[in-house]
DNA sequence: TGTACATCAGTGAACGCGCGTTCACTGATGTAC
DNA sequence: TGTACATCAGTGAACGCGCGTTCACTGATGTAC
C-alpha cells in the first residue's frame, strides 16, 4: 500500500519492458508513448529522460525481441540430448523450427525485430556477428563434423540457411505460403545440403 | 485549359495510381487519403465511392506492386537469348536477381506487397497460383529439362528457392545482411541444387 | 554529523498537427418512354 | 426528339481523435566539505 514515489526507480527498464509487451500484443505501429507512460503512472514527458524519442525506445524493444529469439533457439537446442550425427541433424532442424515458431507465435515481435527498426549502424562492417548467427554457425559446423554436410557446401551456408528459413517464416507469416511449407523447406534444405536421413 | 469537371472521369484508377506512386516514394504508412485526394483535386470523401476504406486502397496498390514485380521478372527473362543449359541457368539466376533488385530498388513497394496488406482470403487454398509462382515453376522445369537440376530435388524446390530469395532480399533490405550476400546465395543455391557450372 | 548545492528524474500544460470517416447534400449523366 | 427521373459521383463541413514533443518547472537524491 505504498503510495507511488516521485521517482519511479527504474523507469528506463519499465519503459522498455512495457514497450516490448505492448508491441507483442498489438504491434509496433499501434504503440503510443503517452499510453505507455500513463500505464506506468508517469507523465508522457518522463520518457524523454531515458530515450531521445519514441523510435529509440522501439528500437531498444526490437533488440530485446531479437534477443528473445536467440533465447528460444538456445532453449530449443538445450532440449536435444542426442549426440553424433543424429544430434547434429536434430539441432539443425530445431534451429529452423524454433525460428519459424517464433515468427508465427510472436508475429509482432518478429516484425519489429526484422522490420528495419533494429539495425545497428555499421553492424554489417563490424567483426562481431549477432548471437543468432553464431548459433547457426555452430550448428552448421556440427553438421560438417558429423559428416552430414559436405565441406564443399559449407561456404555461404549460413546465408543460404538463414535466408531460406527467414524467407519461409515471413512468407507464411504474411499469408503467402501455407504453414506446412516450413516442413517442406526443412526437408529440401537438409536434402540439398547433402544430409542423408 | 479546360476547367476541372465535376466528375473526374476515372477517379478509381487515379486513386490507385496515385496511391501506388505515393507508396513508392514515401512508404505505405506515410500515405494519407486526404493528401492524395487533394493532389487529385478532389474532396477527401470522394474516395469512398470507389474503395470501402483506406486499407482497401492500399491493398489494391499492393496487388499492383506484386504485379510490377512479376512484370520485371518477365522482362528480365525476355532479355536472355541463350538456349539449352546455359539459358536455363541464366534464366534461373535472372529470376533471383530481378527479385532482389526489385526489393532494393523499390523497398516501399516491396514491403507493401509482402507486408500482409495483400493477402487474398483463401488464396492459399485456391488452385490458382500467383503469377510469380508460375514463372518460378517454369524456370525450375527448365533446369530439370536441361539436366541441370536433379529430379530428386525438384519437389519443394519452388518453396526452397522462393524462400531463400525472398529471405535474402528482405534481410538485405532491412540491413541484416550486406548486399553481396545475394550473389553468395545464388551461388549456394545453384551449387546445392546440383547445378554444375 | 550537518548543510549547501549540483544534478537527476519527475510534472503538467501546451503546441501543433493531420488524420480517417460520416453525413446530408447536389451537380451531372444516362436511360426509358 | 424531348422529358422525367433514377442513379452515379462528386462536395464540404463536421466529428472525434490521439499523437509526439517541448518547455519551464519542481521534488528528490546524493555528495563534498
Amino acid at each position: 500500500m505504498s503510495k507511488p514515489a516521485y521517482h519511479h526507480g527504474d523507469l528506463e527498464s519499465a519503459l522498455l519492458a512495457g514497450a516490448l509487451e505492448r508491441v507483442r500484443q498489438v504491434g509496433a505501429e499501434k504503440v503510443s508513448l503517452r499510453a505507455l507512460a500513463a500505464d506506468l503512472g508517469v507523465s508522457p514527458s518522463a520518457a524523454y529522460h531515458h530515450f531521445p524519442d519514441k523510435d529509440a525506445l522501439l528500437s531498444a524493444a526490437g533488440f530485446a525481441a531479437i534477443d528473445k529469439l536467440a533465447d528460444q533457439q538456445e532453449l530449443a537446442l538445450a532440449i536435444i540430448s542426442a549426440t553424433g550425427a543424429d544430434g547434429a541433424l536434430a539441432r539443425f532442424r530445431a534451429l529452423g523450427r524454433s525460428y519459424v515458431d517464433f515468427a508465427l507465435n510472436e508475429p509482432h515481435l518478429f516484425r519489429l525485430a526484422f522490420g528495419g527498426h533494429c539495425v545497428i549502424p555499421d553492424a554489417l562492417e563490424s567483426d562481431e556477428p549477432p548471437r543468432a548467427w553464431d548459433i547457426l554457425t555452430s550448428a552448421l559446423d556440427g553438421l560438417v563434423e558429423a559428416g552430414l554436410l559436405k565441406a564443399e557446401f559449407r561456404e555461404n551456408s549460413e546465408i543460404l540457411v538463414w535466408s531460406a528459413v527467414h524467407g519461409v517464416a515471413t512468407l507464411i507469416l504474411e499469408g503467402q505460403l501455407p504453414a506446412e511449407a516450413a516442413d517442406g523447406l526443412f526437408d529440401s534444405l537438409a536434402q540439398m545440403l547433402g544430409v542423408r536421413p
